[in-house]
DNA sequence: CCTTATTTATACCGAAAGGTACATAAATTA
DNA sequence: TAATTTATGTACCTTTCGGTATAAATAAGG
């Protein structure tokens, strides 16, 4: 397809790399066209060939970000063998993200479309679902540890994924407001600190 | 002073409420002049003549939050006698905030500008030394929790201050994602979960 | 009653927002 | 080489942004 015709004289994929940083930067109202056809290097009429609107580019951005930056962590998060492990894996990898210097701090899907005006209530809702989302992957790998044993079964998986993402939102908040890595390792540290109070290993079948 | 001239014909703290709310909703650059000057029930002329300019404006729309949002919750931290009960109140109250059906929901100062446009930089780094402030009240109450001998004096009370104002900002925001009181009761309450585990009881002196 | 001080409402300003028309440039197909 | 297709750059569109000039309205002071 669009073999015809003159090539386009720049990469999509830097291109939408480059959205997606402002995006994660300024968030969705705070990076503007303008802005953004400068920073992907284009003019206006390029991108929106490309890309089709600004809310369809700020979605293209969003995944690219969910691959980018949240692929590898939730690959963590399965691998680890043991539930405690892996929650903590997956705070620290998250963190790590949060403050890694060469990019925006804080997590792209906490921080670019929480609040605003009316006319992008579905930007925002977009983001909702995603963070919903990564709710739903913590507490099924929650209840595989209830079914693999690790945990007992009356543990209430959703209060304990509700419980690291709402941490781990936090810890968005706290990466934006200058919070260094160590500081915030010892945050998420904190909260695996509630881990034994908050589960129960399974009574073993010995006992009555 | 200005008792000469046409008197004004609002009530400027009423009107104040109502800029306050729209702030709450919708964010520092979610809320327009125009849709403030509506709720306010005044002309833009007026809003200025009053309050000076928007960014003003939002400052004492703040304020107003500070006041009367946080002042009775900050209250309730010192008068509980017990630091655990003490942090452990601070949380329900500030989700109980965040829940109230007749308010926005979740917390203004963490949500009304947390990412945006360069120009409104200010702006952010007002709500972020609000926050900041947050947390340093949180931190006090934990080393007078030390100095009255609840905690050991090696307690690290900047690592729990840090964790317990990242739960709360966390809980804004699922706030603002429609979680109930209850499920925000539940993730306070596994955020207490940690105490004991993040705290130490002080040596008796009995001992060596 | 007339001046002075202040608020009100309307109507407007320049700048910037998201988005696009249009002419030109560069490739393939015929 | 001519026709066709797609991308590019400039210049522009409409709307809305934060903010204001201005004149009428309403009070107190003289």
């Amino acid at each position: 397809m669009s073999l015809r015709g003159r090539p386009r004289a720049f990469d999509p994929d830097l291109a939408l790399r480059s959205a997606m940083n402002l995006f994660w930067e300024r968030g969705y109202e705070g990076a503007t066209l303008t802005d953004l056809a400068a920073v992907m290097g284009i003019n206006k009429p390029s991108l929106y060939a490309a890309f089709g609107s600004k809310e369809a580019l700020f979605r293209q951005a969003v995944s690219l970000y969910d691959k980018a930056e949240g692929r590898g962590i939730e690959l963590a998060l399965h691998a680890e063998p043991r539930v405690r492990d892996a929650i903590a894996k997956f705070l620290q990898l998250n963190l790590a993200s949060y403050t890694d210097p060469d990019k925006p701090s804080g997590c792209m899907i906490v921080l670019a479309a929480m609040i605003g005006s009316p006319e992008n209530a579905g930007t925002r809702d977009y983001l909702a679902a995603q963070r919903a989302e990564t709710r739903n992957v913590l507490r099924q790998r929650l209840e595989r540890g209830v079914a693999e044993g690790e945990l007992a079964e009356e543990t209430d998986c959703n209060v304990i994924a509700d419980f690291y993402t709402t941490v781990l939102q936090g810890l968005s908040i706290q990466a934006r407001d200058g919070a260094t890595r160590e500081q915030l390792r010892a945050i998420a540290q904190a909260a695996m600190a509630g881990w034994e109070s908050m589960t129960t290993e399974p009574a073993t079948h010995s006992e009555a």
